[in-house]
DNA sequence: ATGGCCCCATGACCACGATCAAGAAGGAAA
DNA sequence: TTTCCTTCTTGATCGTGGTCATGGGGCCAT
């Protein structure tokens, strides 16, 4: 607010440089030298903060760049048909927007922020271009699709073989263990996404996301206050994520 | 059997070859000028068919290559924990398999050939080396990547939306356009994979596989006699695989 | 404040598909 | 062939979680 001109000017370098950003160690440029990261910095692109609920592009728009996260997070819903919206993913700082939308023409699905956020655009051509001359991006790159098809198989598999109460369990854990290497606290933390949200991406109904929520209430395991999550006992939480077919 | 030494020499030559390949407009060089292709030829290592209920490689075992299928047919399967194993692809002629081990020294579930089934090993390291000079390479290895993602979302749609009827018809759906693709017959084909295959890829019970495939027979959408399939009214499937919400 | 709207919680009921059980059909090896 | 074992089919029952319905509570705009 009270910036002077230069303040303002120094603030914005600030939030575009690589080299003085607390994710680079989690992101892209991870693997890269001082001066390589220099280029990398060079081909990305500001953005304004995006508002809660504003979409950082749609489905079906023209695929152009890929986002990095750097504060605050979104979500990723496709709608298919007349049918339904199915919420895919949510993203968190240091991870990559729009990778599912390379070998099309168009971006598969909407992206939405859940709160105020802010993104670095990185245009995939000029990313691509840059990668032929720098191996270890092009590794990273290479290695966070990767990541992210493991991530999906880990998904699939808790949509076809969990019951609802492993789905939540798997939620928290997961939640956790992202925050814990953000550098947040892993046991305490507010959920940026809805009821219907978290039911929409674990395959339940909004109503058995609630009655759960209460039941680990109860039994000590967390403590929920609207968005507000406590995780009261996350070796029960990882035991009960984790155990096999509950009959 | 009878092959000369010669003979099996030449055909050998010409089961390596990508330029003789009839997949090679599916397949990972699709986009390579002559020249390229030869170099990207030049890395592939020969491997012997693989028989029915071979595995190509184990879960938890060290990436080191890519494959491509060039005949036959895959599964992969993940155990996690001391848990139920999960089937989460199958993989037809011109897929690549083990894209998803890329970023963790090892294999994230075990590759079992569903029949004879014969491979293209590409050393990935090899591979991204090569990807430095050749762009069209690079870009196609990021697109294969990317609609694999593509396809994962769509699948978690399938198992967190889809009742067991639409399940069946989307696989019905999908494995015919895949055969259509490749030249093969959209319309009547072996499976080489067991009902219960199907239904832990599908995140059913056999039984339930099993029941409706009876009843899409008694509706006359298909005629099924054991795993050979034939697809009577495809248009019928397709909006029933596609359908909304079943109420 | 106060209305209006989402978001969330909880209860009653029901259906889809899992599970249990049994038997038929197919395939490989003697 | 016969045997053995796996795969597939079909039937009966049951339970998880979806659907429908209602009410409370938080949040924002006026």
């Amino acid at each position: 607010m009270e910036d002077t001109l230069t303040g303002r000017r120094r603030s914005v370098l600030q939030e575009t440089r690589c080299q003085t950003c607390s994710l680079s160690s989690l992101c892209l440029p991870l693997a890269l030298e001082v001066e390589d990261m220099d280029q990398f910095d060079a081909i990305i692109r500001r953005r304004a903060p995006l508002k809660k609920g504003e979409a950082l592009f749609r489905q079906g728009s023209p695929f152009t760049s890929v986002f990095a996260v750097r504060s605050g997070s979104l979500k990723q819903v496709t709608t298919e048909g007349s049918g339904e919206d199915q919420l895919t993913n949510f993203y968190l700082p240091s991870e990559l927007v729009g990778l599912d939308g390379i070998d099309e023409e168009h971006y598969p699905g909407t992206v939405v922020a859940l709160e105020t956020t802010t993104v670095c655009e990185i245009p995939f051509d000029r990313l691509d271009h840059l990668s032929e001359s720098l191996p270890e991006l092009r590794g990273q790159l290479y290695r966070s699709m990767s990541k992210e098809l493991r991530d999906d198989r880990r998904m699939m598999r808790l949509l076809s073989r969990k019951t609802a109460d492993q789905r939540l369990a798997s939620f928290f854990t997961s939640l956790s263990e992202r925050f814990r290497r953000r550098g947040y606290s892993p046991y305490s933390f507010r959920l940026s996404m809805s009821r219907a949200d978290i039911g929409n991406y674990l395959g339940l109904a909004v109503e058995t996301v609630s009655r759960i929520l209460g039941r680990f209430q109860s039994q000590g395991l967390v403590a929920v206050s609207g968005r507000e999550v406590n995780i009261l006992d996350l070796p029960a939480l990882t035991r009960l994520a984790e155990e096999e077919g509950a009959h």
